[in-house]
DNA sequence: CGGTCTCTTGACGGAGTTCAAAGCTAGTGG
DNA sequence: CCACTAGCTTTGAACTCCGTCAAGAGACCG
């Protein structure tokens, strides 16, 4: 068995300083849980009463529409974050839906249980601003490329950004990431260099 | 004049519970400014040093490339916060300019002062962390509207959602916003419902 | 091995871009 | 208070990226 408080405790204090008592603290209030591949973690139009920290693993975020298309907003590995936010901080019926895409363990913690641990230990209250921020941060860059780039350049991108990560998520949900259709993606892989020939 | 204290501390205590000793010490270290139509707030490639508080007027944040288009990200009116997030949060040149389109004032904050504030009133990480969940999903709602409607619906929902909005910011400005071409969205509005005829 | 899941190929069509030019409108100075 | 100019909006034609549909070829798993 692999120590998973020390884990956390690691990943806690690559950017804060807790105490052993706070991370113990912490810690109690969390459940571990592993699903399958392919397992539902959050499905959409349920109230998210959790977020996830990932111990090991690979997740995606995704919105199922009326057509059944399905679009993947949002990748997350281990020691990330993951929940739908709006649904987790408004209390209503989550847009999004979360799965597991390889077999993923997770350490879980409720909103009323981390409401309770921004007073015992207020250095966390700072620590999820920074989380925010991040996340904040990396949806902002993600537009940028969207928005800058075409989508064979998107993929590119993507395909160097996270080495090893095209490896772990099959081509059509990359596509789907990269809202290009999985047709097209394939086109523009078997033609590497779309400025050449 | 104007009672900006009371303003700020009215916004302030919509969403929590400051105490007039709080808000006094906020208010203290906050500068008001004005700036003229199309004055710049901040450069792009400049480091954000502060944020700021939006007491009255209009500012856009865009993104100028290397052939010259400019791209707006987000408008902010009165009583937001705006600001380059990643340049201030990382010290980095930011890839956003922020600008006035209307006379603007605003109350700004250095990220040091944001920095000895948020230690000692400690409620204001927390305001911070809600004001960042806010922000964080407006984008996130922001990307669903782009990713499920087509841009003549986004006209309208952009149109519908801010009643009289449409009305302080040109076209070309909107049509950037929404990521259409002018000349595509004056084809759009000359054809108000293209669902019909 | 059989079936389901995934990736590829090609034809076709349409939403939205680009370029160029003309019409408007509103602010400015004389 | 008018005239001019600069900025904004409209129009139209040509073009292109990329989606959709349909069908086939692999590949992986029980």
């Amino acid at each position: 068995m692999k120590d998973t408080k020390g884990q956390l405790g690691s990943y806690l204090n690559r950017s804060m300083n807790f105490g052993t008592g706070e991370v113990d603290l912490m810690f109690s209030k969390m459940t571990k849980r592993t699903y399958a591949k392919k397992a539902v973690i959050l499905n959409q139009e349920e109230i998210a009463t959790h977020r996830y920290f990932i111990l090991e693993g690979l997740v995606r975020v995704f919105h199922t529409n009326e057509k059944g298309i399905e679009t993947i907003n949002q990748f997350a590995i281990e020691n990330w974050w993951v929940a739908s936010v709006e649904s987790f901080v408004e209390h209503t019926p989550s847009h999004y839906a979360i799965q597991a895409i390889e077999k993923t363990t997770v350490l879980s913690i409720a909103k009323a249980d981390l409401e309770e641990l921004y007073i015992s230990i207020p250095k966390l209250e700072r620590f999820f601003r920074k989380i925010t921020e991040r996340m904040l941060m990396a949806i902002i860059r993600k537009n940028e490329v969207f928005m800058k780039y075409p989508s064979y350049e998107r993929y590119r991108f993507f395909v160097d950004s996270v080495p090893g990560f095209a490896q772990r998520v099959p081509q059509y949900m990359i596509a789907s990431y990269l809202d290009i259709s999985p047709e097209y993606l394939s086109e523009i892989r078997n033609n590497s260099d779309p400025m050449i020939s």
